[in-house]
DNA sequence: CGAGAACCGTCAGTTTGATGTCAGACTGAT
DNA sequence: ATCAGTCTGACATCAAACTGACGGTTCTCG
């Protein structure tokens, strides 16, 4: 089985390594997303170890890109950030698994055995909420069994709904998450946004609370 | 550490049981919801492993349960269902980790040894008063396990209290809290506004010291 | 390279509901 | 019994939110 290892950190890089030698498998360890890049370009790969913090950027980024262009292959994420949204976050963009940091090396090794293992082509992971059927791998929604396309904009907004199911989150909050952290927008964007989405998904997908944000509807 | 298994296949729940026996923790093993729910009440456990599928019900539920009474077990889920979307749904509804059956009993002993590392932070601050759940962050408030809504103004007002627990506070100093400097109310809106809290969230949550001001209920 | 489509931010007219105000009922201290 | 303090239902108001429309920009495809 080919791994690729994507890790910065030398102590780290390389004790995974010698751990994914030493079960009998073969690896190649980049440092840098685009060595990352020509390297998957370069060869196939049955896994890939993603870190997630790198030099030339986030490995999230990494991960979309990947399985915008159509690519499977398992991924699992090495993680120092220990909370529940950079898991969630990195599951939506199409990881198979996370790993935090620390990790034992036998439970990498059990991880890497379980994707392999596991990965027998299994078609599609989709999220049920209410009539809504969402794949988020690839990026497609069905309401009530059709398929409705939403744009770049109207998937952010809707990522940061279902990413923290039933919290309020306000209208500053949602601006971040849309527009990093330059542009400022000064106007009603995200109120039309939410328009959008709810003409898309049902107008009772998105619940207003006045004078507070919006919160994900029950179902 | 005493762990507690809920899990009905008879085999794999007493292969679980030897190879946890065996790493020298303690289990209990039950094998339905109801018998899952008096043993928490029971017992403090240091973590739990959740089957999905049961005789009476979902696991999933009995998780949301716990949390929602402020819980902060550690869950592992064992999952046959090999579906990003039940990994999603159990990470939003509190869990710790998954399992995907058909898992090795090392990976097993792995992840528990991880997430008992790991297990410092506590995920969701929940505040619990009398019969009240209060999730500051979400902006949510359960009340006896019934989700209420507060209004922008009926927030800052109950903030008010909760930030000084048991202190009398004077309507002055509320309206400081509430409106900023330009002071402009010249009528009984604070009077009106707990009245509306209390409607909300029961007669008791606030006590009114005649002539003085408010303070938080006991409980 | 050009035409058309898609996407997105902005704005304006409309809708909605949170909030301040008031009036009358109620409470408790003296 | 009196009366100031408090409670609460009702209501009008106005800012917050909604949404259709528009135009600028980018993307797509011939």
């Amino acid at each position: 089985m080919r791994i690729l290892l994507i890790e910065d950190d030398t102590v780290l890089g390389a004790a995974v390594r010698d751990q994914i030698a030493a079960d009998g498998q073969s690896v190649d360890w980049v440092n840098r997303l685009d060595a990352a890049g020509d390297a998957v370009r370069g060869a196939a790969y049955d896994l890939i170890l993603l870190d997630l913090m790198l030099p030339d950027g986030r490995g999230i980024g990494f991960l979309k890109t990947r399985r915008a262009q159509g690519d499977v292959t398992p991924v699992i994420i090495l993680t120092a950030l220990d909370q529940v949204s950079d898991r969630i976050e990195g599951l939506n963009a199409g990881a198979d698994d996370y790993l935090v940091k620390p990790f034992d090396l036998a439970e990498l090794s059990a991880r890497i055995g379980s994707v392999a293992r596991r990965y027998n082509g299994n078609p599609n992971p989709i999220i049920e909420h209410g009539p809504l059927e969402i794949d988020l791998a690839a990026r497609s929604i069905r309401r009530d069994g059709k398929s409705v396309s939403l744009t770049a904009r109207e998937w952010a907004l809707f990522e940061a709904f279902l990413s923290r199911p039933g919290q309020l989150l306000s209208k500053a909050q949602l601006e971040e998450k849309l527009y990093a952290f330059d542009a400022e927008v000064e106007s009603n964007t995200i109120e039309v946004h939410v328009s959008r989405l709810r003409k898309k998904l049902g107008s009772s997908v998105i619940e207003t609370e006045r004078g507070l944000g919006y919160r994900l509807g029950k179902a």
